[in-house]
DNA sequence: GCTTGCTGAATGAACCTTCACTCATTCTTC
DNA sequence: GAAGAATGAGTGAAGGTTCATTCAGCAAGC
């Protein structure tokens, strides 16, 4: 009687935690996990192209569905997008809470931070890239809906500093939130002249521990009194 | 869509923009100033908007001007963004580097390029928003052509840090590209939240001081040879 | 096992709105 | 009144969205 519950895909939230599986055997297969299957072709496509550039059909013939395939899970093209942003911060930053929470010290979760953030550019720039784009596309619906989420990941950034003040390791002149977001910033900006340039290889490491150790040099209380 | 109701009306701002003045009195004249106020009108309207949001004729309502006259003093609506990039970044650039050279110590430099830029994105919030976010367009003419300009910009900064590290003031373990790029990112980080919160008064002055003691807390080598 | 009928996911060509751009006409200035 | 500047309604193309149609999968009837 329960006329498989999840069977009928019409646009609803249906949020499929299926994650990655489906090896692309042939070209017809199974059609389970087709929501996935157009959020990851979405992904490439407007990391590549841009949202504005990137058509329809575009993400269609990425994702092998036909065009009107998307509107069955889809609302539209802004949704689309929406869902995108949404389904993946959502997943960083549990993945974030649970690696940040095994960790000690302030130090080493704020080392962690530097070094996950880079690496998700680096791994999945498709992604980052995506991410960050679209929090910068103005006043819309998508910055509206965006920004509660993009916050949750500064905050989670703010609160490992407030623990660093707390305990006296951190210098505490200065906003835990606006430590944050110069963090936050100080990464994406790294990302983004990877993203206009030539990504070498061994980048990021290398990156990651200097950005660490300045940041760190600059957060550490100290006795030194500046001018 | 509702108008973003981000912004407050600044009926102040309006003035401001009569930078040119045409005298009325003998009305239109050789109207020299045509070319500025569609510029200027794009840059408020983008910033609001977005490019891909915003239609001409909206550019065109907002520098009261019709629409076929943007024609005659632009190609294309992507000309008259690029046109806009490169003529506020060349201003820009060249300010800078005037206001710098004035400077004696890198420190100073740092600090005072981390203040002009702060008061950029506090004075003329739309132009600094315009130009990070025309940056992060995906490959396209924009692209190619922005990002030359851009990374003059970033050089500058590179400089600044490169000298204070031949002189022994900063440390010298991380790239001076690398720290222009971050301390580039730490103020669009920060520019970028208060795009999407609500920009208290003040805040860019204990942000300025803050950042300038972050950052040359960061940067500064950690042995206290005087040179 | 084979046929028939039903269901609804998937398709993609057509539709229809939205704009960037054009150009015949009108206005300004000298 | 000529020359140029400015206008804004009109045009054509582009592309997001729709929907009539297809067809795989399944169940019942034979």
């Amino acid at each position: 009687m329960s006329e498989g519950s999840f069977s009928k895909p019409r646009a609803a939230k249906k949020q499929s935690v299926r994650a990655v599986d489906d090896a692309e055997a042939g070209g017809l297969k199974r059609t389970g996990d087709k929501r996935e299957r157009i959020l990851r072709a979405a992904v490439e496509v407007f990391a590549r192209q841009g949202f504005y550039k990137t058509r329809v059909s575009e993400v269609a013939k990425a994702a092998g569905v036909a065009d009107g395939t998307i509107y069955l899970y889809f609302d539209s093209k802004d949704q689309l997008l929406l869902s995108l942003f949404e389904d993946r911060i959502e997943k960083l930053l549990t993945f974030l809470a649970k690696e940040i929470a095994a960790l000690a010290s302030p130090e080493e979760k704020l080392r962690r931070i530097i070094e996950l953030q880079l690496g998700l550019l680096d791994g999945e720039r498709e992604l980052a890239e995506v991410v960050t784009i679209i929090v910068r596309q103005s006043n819309t619906l998508l910055r509206e809906h965006a920004a509660p989420k993009f916050l949750a990941y500064l905050d989670a950034i703010a609160s490992v500093v407030a623990e660093g003040q707390r305990e006296g390791t951190f210098r505490s002149d200065v906003s835990p939130h606006l430590v944050a977001r110069a963090v936050f910033g100080a990464l994406d900006g790294i990302a983004l002249t990877w993203a206009l340039g030539k990504p070498e290889v061994g980048a990021l490491k290398r990156s990651a521990s200097q950005l660490s150790a300045l940041i760190l040099g600059g957060i550490r209380s100290s006795e030194r009194t500046s001018p």
